[in-house]
DNA sequence: CTGAAAGCGCTTACAG
DNA sequence: CTGAAAGCGCTTACAG
């Protein structure tokens, strides 16, 4: 048989000869179960001593295989470089990291071939659970996980036919308010950029837009709504702002239902030499740190990065557990959590 | 023995006892050594149909057990959520999933402590080869990792006392075509703002500075060096700008080695209601998208994301490759890459 | 053309 | 207080 030539490692059995003792011994106080299995406290100080100037590594995967557990998670995310993505990634990690969980991460590119793919390799590699911030598109992938009971939290995007724990935002509710906002400071022709609007999460963001027009009996106006196609947003964003302008000049107000079409939309309001700050009243869900120079004014529904990867490994642990010890399937949480509103008068 | 419930999953022997053909006839179909090892079509196709059926998924933990290899790589970062490496991790995932590399991914937080304790998490969890955007510190862990061979690239930090593979910026040259062009467009008092100049990268980013400064017969200003202590560095550079403005009134230009410590000073700026982009000569290692509109007279030496990531990815197979076909240890590759220069005039 | 069996490095029920 | 042995699910040298 041929091994791979690695190099040398330290094995449990090479502690066990060196001491006279079996692997079971030897496995059992470095294991931590020492004072269960009755083993002396001069033999545990023996194999201590010599794990440590062998400097014993533990083969994990050998154990896994054992255990059936990886205490890795895997995540998935449509970009790793987002600013906000990467964000809930560090929190994530830093979670995760505190109960010894390892992290796999993958970006699906907002492919749902690749997000399958991904899905599949992470069950083959063995996670223990899947956190994964879901693209649009077929899910027979994730509902077969589900159907099997295996630990799945998905976030930042929603879909209400899939009986999965999830944790989102209050987007039609963070949306309602600046929206009104913005009207009660007497804004009247305030234009809707947005992206993906059939995801439930940018929809119900439109819709929070709409019931605070209509609450205030402002007409929607159509040409004031702009659906930016997310790919080569760059460009498609520059269009969409060109036909807004020139089909209704008297646009007062914008509502990003996302930071990163604001900070696109700064860039051509900047181009053009408006001076978007006091022209218009202006809104966003999310923001990065530099709106506090590009648009000190902005009005910003702030998602809770800390508190929502703190949930999402939460339950996600929890789900691990919970299979692990053979429990009911218990019903599947979703989580809500409030923006925090920083509105300017 | 106790075996944790996992749901339902089919291994080769299912699919053995289901075909009645062995698990080795399985196994060399499903891996693809069918034809090699002489079995016959037939089979081969019942096989593939088979296991397509019952949805097989092998487990690669048990392979990885038996070849020692995981298609896994490391990667430790200082932060996940820094613009900067949270794009690196990027091209890298991508670079690695096109070849099948799957990605773990952990943050150091500039720990030395942390950063060893990943490093023998990583290998006891098997992964075949480290990336590793180094923190300061003793390097014990490291320089283990190299005397065993063990496939590890270092980035973004290089230490000339390892002998290790890494992928690093022309620091020294970009900051002194920086400030010498900052020099050449009539600026005299040009400030210089760090952090860690005891890393070899700032380091070289402050000789760059600093030997523009030479070439051109300016004295060095010792009042106009900042160097801000990392941590809590938006706190500490409010201190050290306001030290400046007062040690030396006619400061007329700011070299930044990071692009973190421009985007604080810029709002420094800002909220002293300086007219900072036109009353002085500005220039910064690496960038963010929004310098366009906050300062889009900034002279910048942008980082080569992409080419680092390649780079970097390109040499850890390579490394791997190595090593599981028994090569000689080659010499290490010392990648020095250069950065794209955008100069206003 | 196909299979029985050993082995990867652990964990753990069972025996003494 | 300690150990021999089975098993986790694969891969593969060897035999036929």
């Amino acid at each position: 048989m041929y091994q791979i030539t690695t190099y040398m490692r330290i094995l449990l059995k090479d502690i066990a000869e060196k001491l006279n003792l079996s692997i079971t011994t030897v496995s059992w106080v470095l294991s931590g179960q020492a004072d269960k299995k009755g083993i002396s406290k001069a033999t545990q100080e023996l194999v201590k001593k010599c794990a440590e100037e062998m400097d014993y590594q533990p083969n994990l995967i050998a154990r896994s295989l054992n255990i059936g557990r990886t205490k890795t998670i895997g995540l998935i995310l449509p970009s790793i470089s987002d600013d906000f993505y990467s964000s809930v990634a560090r929190e994530i990690e830093k979670k995760a990291s505190e109960q010894d969980y390892a992290l796999m991460i993958a970006s699906s590119e907002a492919n749902v071939e690749k997000e399958d793919n991904i899905l599949r390799m992470f069950r083959a590699k063995g996670v223990d659970g899947i956190i994964l911030a879901p693209t649009k598109g077929s899910k027979v992938e994730i509902e077969r996980l589900i159907k099997n009971n295996f630990p799945l939290v998905m976030f930042d995007r929603f879909f209400p036919e899939l009986d999965a724990d999830s944790v989102i935002i209050d987007n039609k509710e963070s949306s309602y308010q600046l929206t009104k906002h913005l009207i009660n400071r007497g804004y009247r022709n305030i234009a809707l950029i947005t992206t993906n609007p059939h995801l439930t999460t940018m929809g119900n963001r439109c819709d929070g837009y709409m019931q605070a027009l209509e609450e205030a009996g402002i007409k929607l106006n159509l040409s004031l709504i702009a659906n930016i196609p997310y790919k080569n947003y760059e460009k498609n964003i520059v269009k969409a702002l060109d036909s807004i302008f020139e089909a209704v000049p008297e646009v007062d107000g914008f509502f990003f239902t996302t930071h990163i079409l604001a900070l696109e939309a700064f860039l051509y309001f900047n181009n053009k030499g408006m001076n978007f700050n006091e022209d218009f009243g202006l809104a966003s869900i999310h923001s990065v740190s530099t709106f506090k120079i590009l648009a000190p004014k902005i009005n910003v529904a702030e998602m809770p990065v800390v508190e929502i990867g703190e949930n999402i490994v939460d339950i996600l642990l929890k789900d691990i557990e919970n299979r692990d010890s053979g429990q009911e399937i218990r019903e599947r949480l979703k989580i809500v959590l409030p923006c925090t509103l920083y509105l300017n008068n």
